[in-house]
DNA sequence: CAGTTTAACTAACAATCGTTAGTTTTGTAA
DNA sequence: TTACAAAACTAACGATTGTTAGTTAAACTG
């Protein structure tokens, strides 16, 4: 599959994005990591707010397409859980640099892209967290706080990008095993 | 005890370095919210980077401290896992601002500020990993691959610093038996 | 009260920012 | 080869950046 000239920069710049922040990352930044002037970016987009919002709503959708999917299949809270997990570890790998853009930049969209951001983070989030009461009332979950469970393994999934590169020898599936393994079952 | 101003400027700057990043974050930002202007912050202060390596370097260094000091008492591998993980979210809690700058802007620290944070990073990590290596030795701990349950753990205390507004409500030595329970005992 | 330090101020600087306008080069199809 | 579109270029803009210099007002110290 080729790629439209704007795709090319959207991938550059979110490489850049991932290593300094959007704000720390210049036009001419994106422009000179392509081999062309800053000013010839223009020709395929908007400007830098586009890349951005291109950057983070699509790996958005993605996330709140998948949960939608495996919400509405049937299956226990913990089968759901499970899916879940392995869903976001999928999507992780394969645009880990959009994902440091969602994670860390998302505040640096503006207008109706940031309220979209914000009402697909809260329902997937609000999604998260109804499986994780669900199981707790169905006995397969311990009965402790949900938010702290919630919490914890939302924390790693979301930080998840940044131990991609690292992972290397692993492979996914072991990865996802290995992982839903701790999260669920500990480690003692 | 009262502040040095400069001790107020580290404390204004680190809440807008956590909502918008370092490099989004200009000296008359700064200055605005402390009811004065830009060239007045240089009477207490050499410039932006000495407000992000004084906020980072002093966090930074207290983890160095402490896991230093657990390291040298004695303990099982799993007591010793526990204790690191509690006195990380000490001082999470008490230093949420600065951990915000310590995950997300310590690349913005410039020369042998930026070698000082990533020696003292890499030290804390492999500190964390021998321990849990030694306890997959010892038997206590599933033998699991040691960087999975590294990163797991190490993943949700890093993001602690933002959950810990919404935190409110939980006392934090609930919040230290809960979340050593899930990140040790799992959830099922 | 006089002397001195602390901490604010105004004004300005060179550099860099995102972006626009207008022009030239490159590649493709008739 | 000619015609057209795509994509690069140069040059410049107004705004904002971190920072410096020089000055003034307030607050302690003797």
């Amino acid at each position: 599959m080729k790629l439209t000239r704007k795709e090319e920069i959207v991938i550059v710049a979110a490489k850049l994005f991932k290593e300094k922040g959007y704000s720390a990352v210049s036009m001419r930044d994106i422009a000179q990591q392509m081999d062309i002037k800053a000013a010839s970016l223009y020709n395929h987009i908007k400007g830098k707010q586009e890349i951005l919002s291109s950057l983070v709503l699509h790996v958005a959708e993605k996330f709140t397409n998948s949960t939608q999917t495996i919400t509405s299949q049937d299956g226990t809270a913990l089968q759901r859980l499970k899916k879940l997990i392995e869903v976001h570890i999928d999507i992780t790998v394969h645009h880990a640099d959009a994902i440091a853009a969602l994670n860390n930049d998302w505040m640096h969209l503006d207008g109706q892209d940031l309220l979209d951001f914000i009402a697909m983070r809260d329902q997937y989030e609000e999604n998260f967290r109804s499986i994780i009461k669900q199981g707790i009332q169905t006995q397969q979950i311990k009965a402790k706080e949900p938010e702290v469970i919630l919490f914890s393994i939302l924390s790693t999934l979301r930080t998840l990008y940044l131990w991609n590169e690292k992972r290397g020898k692993l492979e996914v599936n072991v990865l996802k095993k290995e992982l839903v393994a701790v999260l669920i079952s500990g480690i003692v």
